[in-house]
DNA sequence: CTAAAATACTAAACCGGTTTAGTTGATTAA
DNA sequence: TTAATCAACTAAACCGGTTTAGTATTTTAG
C-alpha cells in the first residue's frame, strides 16, 4: 500500500518533519509562501496521504464511536444507524457497530471490546441488565449515551421517543373511536422505565377519559416463549378487548399472525395499534396504524450529543425525548356499542 | 481512560518493556514460570489493557475492513451486512460501513476515505461507474471483493448470487403454471453483467420451452423516473403479458402500488414473481412469490474470501455463485389459456 | 575441563506521525 | 550600537507498543 511517509514528503520538500507536519495540519503561521508551496508539491508529487494510525496514536483519540444494537437487521434499527452514521460522517467520525442479539452477555462483551479499542465514544440501546457495568465504563471516562431505552433511570444521556405522549395519544385515539376494552400488550416491565412509561401514558389516557382501568387488560409477551395469553381467549375472556395496542414490533407482529391463525378479523372483529412502523405496510390485507417513532432522528441525536460529550468534558447530561405521531392506517374501526 | 501501559506492567513485575510484550503475545518461550506468572499477575493488578492503536502502528494492519453498501437500511443489504459483521467478529476484524446511497461520487469519496484509514480491505456493492478507480485500489495493494453486482467482467473477487439460474428457474416456473407472455421488468443493462445474466436466464426457459422472445416484454424501470411504460399500458399492449418477473424489490414495490392504484388484481388480471424476498409477505393483501437470495450468506462468503485475500496476498482470483431458491406464496396463478 | 548450546532475559531501534523546546539570521526598538 | 523581537525553520522527545540484536548465566556435549 502507500508507503510514502511524512519524511519522504519533508526529504523531497528539503524541509524538516516537523515543518512538513506543520503544513499538513494548516498550521502556516510562521512558514514562508515557498515552503509551503515546495510541500503541497512534494505531497502531490508522491502522493502522499498521513497515516491516521500513526495520529491517532499521538492524540489519543481514534475518531470513531461504538454503536450497540440489539440487531441491526431490524426495521427501525437500521434507521437509527443510519442517521447515527450520517451524523458520524458528517464530523469526521466513524462508527462501529456491535450486534447483541438481545444478550446481556454479548452486550457486556462488546462494551469491553470498544473500551479495549478505545473508541471515543459507545451509543447503546442496552438491555439494562450492565447497568453497573456502564456506569463503571462511565467511571473511567467513556462517554456513552443511551437510545431507546431508559432503565433505573440513573441514565445519565439520553435521547428517547417520548413513550408517554405517544401512548397517550395512542389510547386516546382508540377511545375517541369507541373503545373502551383496550388491551396494552407489552413486555414484563422489569426495570425497564421505557416500557413503565408506555404503560403510564395508557393509563393517563384511560383517567382522562373516565375509563377504570382493567388489569387483565394488561397482557405480557416475552421474546422467548411469546404470549402469555393467547390473544384468542384473552378476546374471549371478561374483559373482552375490543383493541389491542402492541408495544413493539416483534409484539405486533406475533399478533397478526395469531389473529391470522384464528381467522379474526382486524379491525371487523378487534381494532389494532401498535408501536414501531411497519415496512411496506401499504400492501397489507389490513394496513395497520401505528405509533411511528423517528429512529433515524434518535439516531442523529445521539450521535449529536455524544460528539458533544467527547469534545466537551464537562458538558452537563442531557435526556432529550423526540416525538412520535401516529400514522392512520386501516386497522382500528369505530366501534360505536357501549 | 485507561492510562496504564506496558511500561508500567514491566515496572511492576520487575521485567524489560521486551518481556512484557512478549507476554502479551504469548510468546512464552524463553521465560521461566515465575516471570510469567509476575507479569499476569501485573496486568491483573494494573488492569492493563494493550492499546490497539499502538499494535496497528507498527504492524501496519487495522483488522478493520469497509464496506460500501448502497443503503444500510434495505431489507437485504441489512443481512449481507450482518453476514459480514458476524464473520467479521468471529476473526477479531471490525467493519466500517459506507452508505452511497446509488451516487458513484459519494462511492468514489467512500472508497478513498477507506483507502486513506487503511484498512486492510474492502467489500462492495459497486455502482459500476468507478471501475477504473476500483482498480486503481486493488492496484496499490488493497484488497477488494465484489458483491451483488458484476459490471464489466473484470471483477477478480466476487460473491453473487446465481442470477441466471434463478432467472431461468423463475421464468420456467411461471411458464409451467401455463404462462408464454412473461413481462421481464428490469432496470437498463448498461455494462452490469449481473442484470444481464439475469436476462440470460429468462432467454434460456424461454427458449427451451419453445416460446419466442417478445421485444415488447422487455420492459425497463429507473430508480429515479420509474416506469418507462406504464404497467397499465404494458397490459393492454398487443404483448398482453399474463405475468409480471420483476427484477429487484424496488420495482416489485413500484410495480404493486401501480397495479393497486389502477385496480388490477393480483393473481386474477396478472401473476407476479419478483427478485428478492420481502419482509412482512405474510401480512400482505397477495402474498407475494419470490426469488430469495441469501444475502446473509452472500456477506459471510464476501467476508471469508476478503480475510483469506488480506492474509494470503498470493490467493488466486474467486468468482463464487450462491444459488437463489423460490418462495412460493400467492402471486402467481396457473393460466390455462393459450 | 572447555566450547557450544540453551535459557532467560534486556537495550535500543522502529512504526509514522505530533509537539516541544530550541536555533539561526534578520529586523526593530532604545 | 546593541539587546530584544520576530520570522522561519529544525532536532529530538514522544505516543505505546513490537521486534531485532545482543548479553549474561547455566547446561550440555565431547
Amino acid at each position: 500500500m502507500a508507503k510514502v511517509k511524512l519524511v519522504d514528503v519533508a526529504q523531497r520538500a528539503s524541509v524538516s518533519k516537523s515543518t512538513a507536519s506543520q503544513y499538513i495540519n494548516g498550521r502556516f503561521d510562521y512558514m514562508s509562501k515557498q515552503t509551503q508551496e515546495r510541500i503541497r508539491l512534494a505531497i502531490k508529487d508522491l502522493d502522499y496521504v498521513p497515516n491516521p494510525i500513526a495520529r491517532n496514536l499521538k492524540s489519543d483519540k481514534t475518531k470513531t464511536i461504538g454503536v450497540i444494537v440489539r440487531d441491526i437487521t431490524g426495521f427501525d434499527t437500521s434507521y437509527t444507524i443510519r442517521g447515527v452514521d450520517d451524523y458520524c460522517k458528517a464530523f469526521g467520525y466513524n462508527a462501529l457497530i456491535y450486534n447483541t442479539d438481545f444478550d446481556p452477555e454479548t452486550e457486556a462483551k462488546s462494551l469491553e471490546a470498544l473500551y479495549q479499542m478505545r473508541v471515543d465514544g459507545i451509543i447503546i440501546a442496552s438491555s439494562g441488565e450492565n447497568n453497573t457495568l456502564i456506569r463503571d465504563y462511565i467511571d473511567k471516562g467513556m462517554p456513552i449515551v443511551h437510545v431507546q431505552l431508559e432503565h433505573d433511570g440513573s441514565e445519565k444521556n439520553l435521547i428517547l421517543s417520548d413513550y408517554r405522549k405517544a401512548a397517550f395519544e395512542a389510547t386516546e385515539y382508540l377511545i375517541k373511536l369507541g373503545h373502551k376494552r383496550i388491551c396494552f400488550v407489552t413486555q414484563a416491565f422489569k426495570n425497564v422505565k421505557s416500557r413503565n412509561e408506555r404503560y403510564l401514558g395508557y393509563v393517563s389516557a384511560l383517567e382522562k377519559h373516565n375509563i377504570p382501568l382493567d388489569k387483565d387488560l394488561i397482557q405480557y409477551w416475552q421474546r422467548e416463549t411469546g404470549f402469555e395469553h393467547a390473544p384468542r381467549s384473552v378476546l374471549a375472556s371478561n374483559s373482552s378487548p375490543t383493541a389491542f395496542f402492541t408495544q413493539h414490533l416483534a409484539i405486533t407482529t406475533e399478533l397478526l399472525r395469531h389473529l391470522n391463525e384464528e381467522s379474526i378479523s382486524i379491525p371487523e372483529d378487534v381494532s389494532i395499534i401498535g408501536f414501531d412502523d411497519i415496512p411496506m405496510a401499504e400492501f397489507f390485507k389490513v394496513p395497520i396504524t401505528v405509533v411511528k417513532q423517528e429512529p433515524y432522528s434518535i439516531g442523529k441525536e445521539a450521535t449529536k450529543l455524544l460528539l458533544e460529550n467527547i469534545n466537551d468534558k464537562h458538558k452537563h447530561a442531557q435526556k432529550i425525548m423526540i416525538a412520535c405521531s401516529i400514522t392512520e392506517r386501516q386497522s382500528c374501526k369505530k366501534y360505536l356499542l357501549g
